[in-house]
DNA sequence: ACAAGGAGTTACCAAAAGGTGACGAGTCCC
DNA sequence: GGGACTCGTCACCTTTTGGTAACTCCTTGT
């Protein structure tokens, strides 16, 4: 689906720039991770199972590109802790994605009930 | 990308109810239009370019499965016409729609100004 | 010297999404 | 009978996405 590049003039649809640096498997998931407190990348892997490092790392890197987000590389005893936070950008998004929660938990019965 | 279908517990993300059911690259036009007023085929078609007439049905019958829209289908002089629409349970996505589409106005500049 | 621990990367593979082109079904008109 | 019109399906192919397993890099502790 649907990924974060410059093309496509086809319709005006603004949902759709909101749409494209969401998508992804994991990405909102991450972001609402996100929402509670900064993390790092272990502890994000540790709180969605089923993850790789590979496909995290790589939605990870899309989220900091497309700006959302940003990882602060430190030391700690020779080993390296990255730490995931929203950008001042990325908390702009913050709203919408409550808009898609709410949604999502007044449908949820909805949804699982198939 | 995530389809719907009801399987992953893995971790409780609201917001990943409703992304599942807007994700695919013609869904949210497709909504965006809609809003405006109902559409047929041809019609939905016309206004997307670039879209075959294949995946534009099949975008259509997941949303149709998902409960947002429904087609109804009329003959007018020995031509089918089949008109979509929102559906009541459609209806309550679009504030979220509506929040992600100001968020993708305010920050289209940054987007294509890449 | 070497294991340990966090954060990746690499090569390879499988599944899903999207796209193309041809075709069918129904009805009306010439 | 033979188009024309609209909606939609079928077989097939390409691209994108997600997943697995092995491996690197770096430093501290034994």
């Amino acid at each position: 689906m649907t990924s974060p590049r410059p093309d496509e003039k086809l319709l005006h649809c603004p949902a759709l720039v909101a749409t494209r640096v969401i998508a992804g498997k994991w990405k909102t998931r991450v972001l609402w991770l996100l929402r509670e407190r900064p993390h790092h990348f272990g502890e994000l892997k540790g709180r969605l199972p089923g993850v790789s490092a590979k496909v995290l790392a790589e939605q990870l890197q899309q989220l900091e590109r497309d700006g959302l987000i940003q990882g602060q590389a430190e030391l700690r005893g020779g080993v390296s802790f990255v730490l995931y936070d929203y950008t001042r950008y990325g908390r702009t998004l913050i709203p919408a994605l409550d808009a898609l929660g709410t949604w999502g938990l007044e449908h949820a019965a909805w949804e699982t009930g198939r």
